[in-house]
Order: structure tokens, then C-alpha cells, then sequence
RNA sequence: GAGCCCAUAGCUCAGCGGUAGAGCAUCUGACUUUUAAUCAGAGGGCCGAUGGUUCGACCCCAUCUGGGCUCACCA
């Protein structure tokens, strides 16, 4: 049952699970750092999120992934963890987002940091807090342990003041790492400082014309063309984008980061930056982008691929935990056909975790043990998501207690919903599918004159049956008025019954279904049918 | 141009140092009072190419070829 306590440091020092490779690489780097006789009170871990935009699968794969990796740490050191997810709020608003409320007032405050404009949804104190709130309901709604840091109310704390005084005390360092990665044009005007103004409120892409260093201050050209002075520091002023990062690094102590692809090649920046900054840049993971089915990117303005909403309607956050937890650094597909298998996946490797021929070492290799961070649950699940799939479009169960009735009939041991909650979720995404996918694609047919007197005779002797629950005896029946009726051959009656009824052309063995479905419910089904009911 | 990923059965992929695997598809059989489902089994791979390391390589290293993606403006 607690697996967690037999695991021994031994073994998780051996695994080979990738979060463990990335635990002692950051081990190594902490044992490096106690060496150089440095204090180490503490690793931390850190995921960054943008709020002009609503958390998505991928936030939710980054913050996923840099979890393991943080419990894979504490399993092989006792140094306390801590994970910063830092929201930069302070940004600038450079474009309306969609399907936002109040678009012209938004766009009347574009350029103003995300904090200092007002909420489109009126329930926060600004746009800023509002998304943040969103992203914090996001991560408490999947149980990760994290600090929330805002970029504004840091900037503002002064907890950044050191790092920047000492970026500005070595501008021309910084510039000489950033120009080379500029166009002709914006390097005329780059600075990796940009101020708040006092004016407007905005945060400039202005043109610095003096710097002092003994003072803390930067002069820039104002909108207007004016000169103005501002502290680099206190929130005063924001540091571009990269050049933030790195800053962060050095400023938080920052020893561990992930990062998609697409910032890959930025990242020597913002180490630089960082070392420019007085810090040492933490140990990075770069993990691949998720492609469409096929192969292109997922973006949010091409709308392919599938949401978080989307993975979650049809599949556990089990399943979607697992893919993330495979090949990180594998360009995977991310579209509807996956969920299936990673469910079922899922189930498997829950399985095999169980097994009593497992060892413990093969437990830490296991995703389970990592999605759970060792604390893995025992449920059992007797029946696959794919039977499952197949079950509820092959038997038309469009109703939980009809579903869980063939449930009960397929799986090999006792099931219940109470019992197998986990199933019975499965249970609900199976449902879900079928009326998503399964039931818009089904046509149904009238009946002609020989298949309309066989069902109005089959509905007469289903009623006589009442509530018959013998599957054998309700097929004798279906067999029998199709006999009764000459179909020939036989294999077109229960053709008959399951386009005119089921709107498909193949079914579940008939007698089974009414067995289940409840003989007279079937009978009440059929007389519906025969009134045109279902042709609309 | 720079970097990253991928290349294994018809398809989608797993395997990452010790005699080639799964799911789907295909075929055969069993069961079935239609089909489907289910169960049992079969066929199908010079593991992209060439070198190297090794007693031994799909697995490690180098080079090459093909495909895909990311970054080259702004965050």
C-alpha cells in the first residue's frame, strides 16, 4: 500500500525516468554550489505564464513537467523545494485580445501595464489580477503546489532593485549581448529598460538618452518628445523581455526552468543576462511543441489541435498527465485520436505498477508513480476505455445505468460505480463521445411496410415480457417475430431494427440490449420510432 | 542561415547494450439464433544510409540522406 515508504534514495538515485535525470543533474549543481561554500537553504523551481492570455494545455504541461522533476528531486534530496509560478503582469498590452468584453475600452489602455488597466469582467481589481486569478484557479483545480509571484507587485517590492541597479551599472554588457540579436532599426532605439510613464501610465519603448548610475536613474525621450527621469528601480521601470528573464534568474535565485522550443534560442540570452545580472542561470529543459494530426503547429489563431477543455471532456486528467509525462522532447501529436490510448495507456501502466512481480525500481520508472507523486491509487479498472467506446456506440447506451449495465455484463470481475469511481468517469467520457460524435452521425430510416408490422408485433410481445432481464429469452423473442414475419435472410430483420431504431447499421445482439434497456422502455422505443419520432 | 526533433510491420507508435514489440489494419479459427463485439492464432520489418566503439548495437559516437518544427520583428 505505501509504496512511497520502501522507496530508498539508492533507488531513486539509479532511475532513469527523465525527471530523475533532471533531479540530479540539479543535485549536481546544488553539490557544485556547496563546494564553492555557498549557502543552500533551498532549490527552486520556477514556470513563468503570460496573463494577456487564458491558461492552456500547454501551461498545464509546463507546470506538470517541472513538478515531476521538483518530486523527483525530493526523493533523492532532503533540501526543501519551492516553485514560483511568476505571472508577468507587469507587461505592457500590446494588442486587444479576442473574445474579450469591453474590446474599446481595452483598447483605450493599450501599452499600460496588465495591472493598471481595469477588468473587462469587473470582478478584480485590474485586468492583471483578474487573469492571475484565472491562472491560480487553473493550477489549484489540478492540485500543484506552487508560489504565486506577480511581476508588478515584485518589481514593485523591490526585491529586483539589486538586479537591476547592477544591469544598469553594466548597460554597455548588456547591449553588447542584446544588439547583436536586433534589427538595424530597433537597435537605435533598444534599451533593455522600459519605463513606466509617469505621463501616460504606458510602458515605453523609448529611446534612452542618459543613464546614472550613482543615482539609479534612466532619462528617456516621452511620447511627447520631452525628457523624463525615472529610477530603474522600485517599478519604475520594466525590463524588456528577455533581458527580464535573465534579471529574474539572478534576482529570485531562480535553478530550474523549462521552456518550449520557440524559446530555445533566446536562452543563451537570458543567461547572459543573468550572469550581466550577478546570478547563476539554472539548470533549463527545453521540451518540443505539440503538432496538429498533421504535423503542423497547434496555435490558438489556427484553432487546431484540442484544448485542455477538450482532452477533459473526453479523457481523464490522468490520461492527459501521462502524455505529458512522455518524450517531453518529442514534437508529439496533440489532436483527438490520442485520448483514447493515453487513457488506456494510463490504465495500463496503473496495472502494471500494482503488479506484485513489479519491483520497487521498476515503480520509479513508472509515469504513474510520478503523475501521483508516489502516492499512485489503488483502483482497479477491469474494462478498457476503448471497449468502453465501443460498447456505448455499439449498444446505443446513451444512459449511465444502461452503460453500466453492459459494463457489468463485459468486465471479468465485480464493478460498480461506487467501487470504481475512476471507471464511471470513464464511464461519463464515453457518454460525452457518443453524444459528440456517435449520435450526429446517425441516420435513421422508416420502416417498410413487412419491417413495420414485425415491430409493431415485436413491441406487442416485449410488453408481454415486462421486465424480462434475461438476455437469451428476449433474443427467442426477437428471433421469433422475425421468423414469424418471413425476413429472409434473417440477418435483414435485425439489419431493420437497428437502423430504424438505433439510426446504425450494426447493434448490439438485440435481445441483450432490450434485456438491459428494459423490455417495455424497448417497446415504448419502437412505437416512437414507428411514429416518425426519430426522423427528424 | 542557426538550432532542435523525428526516421522501427500497411498505419500510429513503444523499445534506448544481450536472439525485433504493441494497438489498429489484414488473414484464419472459435463463439454467436444477423452484424458487431469477444476470444485464440497467423502473416508481415537487412529497426533511413555509411563508418566507428563493443564479445555483442534498433539502442552509444561520427558523417550523410530524407521529413518536420522553432528562431531569425514583438512579447
Amino acid at each position: 500500500m505505501n509504496q512511497l515508504a520502501k522507496i530508498t534514495r539508492e533507488q531513486a538515485l539509479a532511475a532513469k525516468a527523465w525527471p530523475f535525470e533532471e533531479a540530479r543533474r540539479l543535485l549536481a549543481r546544488i553539490e557544485a554550489r556547496k563546494k564553492a561554500g555557498k549557502p543552500v537553504d533551498g532549490v527552486l523551481f520556477e514556470t513563468g505564464y503570460g496573463p494577456s492570455g487564458l491558461p492552456h494545455i500547454g501551461t498545464f504541461g509546463e507546470v506538470a513537467r517541472t513538478s515531476w522533476v521538483r518530486h523527483a528531486f525530493e526523493t533523492i534530496s532532503d533540501i526543501p523545494t519551492h516553485l514560483i509560478a511568476f505571472s508577468d503582469d507587469m507587461d505592457g498590452l500590446r494588442k486587444v485580445p479576442d473574445n474579450l468584453p469591453q474590446p474599446e475600452m481595452l483598447a483605450a489602455n493599450l501599452g499600460k501595464p496588465l495591472t493598471a488597466i481595469p477588468d473587462p469582467f469587473g470582478t478584480h481589481e485590474s485586468f492583471g489580477h483578474h487573469m492571475n486569478a484565472r491562472l491560480r484557479a487553473f493550477l489549484d483545480r489540478f492540485g500543484f503546489r506552487y508560489d504565486f509571484y506577480s511581476s508588478t507587485a515584485t518589481y514593485k517590492s523591490g526585491r529586483f532593485d539589486e538586479a537591476l541597479l547592477r544591469i544598469l551599472a553594466r548597460y554597455d554588457e548588456v547591449m553588447k549581448v542584446m544588439l547583436p540579436t536586433l534589427g538595424e532599426e530597433r537597435q537605435q532605439t533598444y534599451s533593455p529598460f522600459l519605463p513606466v510613464s509617469p505621463k501616460s501610465g504606458k510602458v515605453l519603448l523609448a529611446k534612452v538618452v542618459e543613464r546614472d548610475v550613482a543615482k539609479g536613474t534612466i532619462t528617456y525621450v516621452e511620447e511627447d518628445g520631452s525628457h523624463q527621469t525615472v529610477p530603474v528601480t522600485g517599478g519604475h521601470c520594466k525590463l524588456q523581455w528577455k533581458p527580464d528573464m535573465g534579471m529574474r534568474w539572478a534576482a529570485l535565485g531562480v535553478d530550474y526552468e523549462m521552456y518550449g522550443k520557440d524559446h530555445l534560442s533566446q536562452a543563451p540570452l537570458y543567461s547572459a543576462i543573468c550572469k550581466i545580472a550577478g546570478g547563476n542561470p539554472p539548470e533549463q529543459y527545453m521540451y518540443e511543441m505539440f503538432l496538429d494530426d498533421q504535423g503542423q503547429k497547434i496555435s490558438k489563431s489556427k484553432g487546431n489541435g484540442i484544448s485542455l477543455d477538450d482532452w477533459l471532456a473526453y479523457g481523464s486528467q490522468e490520461s492527459l498527465a501521462l502524455f505529458m509525462f512522455q518524450k517531453p522532447r518529442t514534437a508529439k501529436k496533440l489532436y483527438f485520436d490520442v485520448i483514447p490510448k493515453a487513457v488506456d495507456e494510463y490504465i495500463a501502466f496503473l496495472e502494471s505498477y500494482h503488479a506484485a512481480e513489479t519491483t520497487d525500481e521498476q515503480r520509479l520508472e513508472n509515469p504513474v508513480w510520478h503523475i501521483h507523486a508516489g502516492q499512485v491509487p489503488q483502483e482497479r479498472y477491469p474494462v478498457s476505455f476503448a471497449l468502453l467506446l465501443n460498447l456505448v456506440s455499439a449498444s446505443n447506451a446513451h444512459n449511465r445505468d444502461v452503460l453500466w449495465g453492459f459494463i457489468r455484463a463485459y468486465s471479468p470481475e465485480a464493478v460498480s460505480p461506487q467501487s470504481n469511481p475512476g471507471l464511471d468517469k470513464l464511464a461519463d467520457f464515453a457518454l460525452r463521445y457518443y453524444e459528440d460524435f456517435v449520435r450526429p452521425s446517425k441516420v435513421y430510416r422508416a420502416p417498410n411496410e413487412q419491417e413495420r408490422a414485425a415491430l409493431a408485433d415485436l413491441a406487442a410481445r416485449l410488453e408481454q415480457l415486462g421486465d424480462e432481464r434475461d438476455g437469451k429469452i428476449v433474443q427467442d423473442v426477437v428471433y421469433d417475430v422475425g421468423k414469424a414475419h418471413n425476413f429472409e435472410p434473417l440477418r435483414a430483420w435485425f439489419g431493420a431494427l437497428y437502423e430504424v431504431l438505433l439510426g446504425q447499421s450494426q447493434g448490439p445482439r438485440f435481445g441483450s440490449f432490450a434485456a438491459l434497456f428494459g423490455c417495455a422502455q424497448t417497446a415504448a422505443m419502437i412505437k416512437a420510432a414507428l411514429n416518425g419520432e426519430f426522423l427528424k
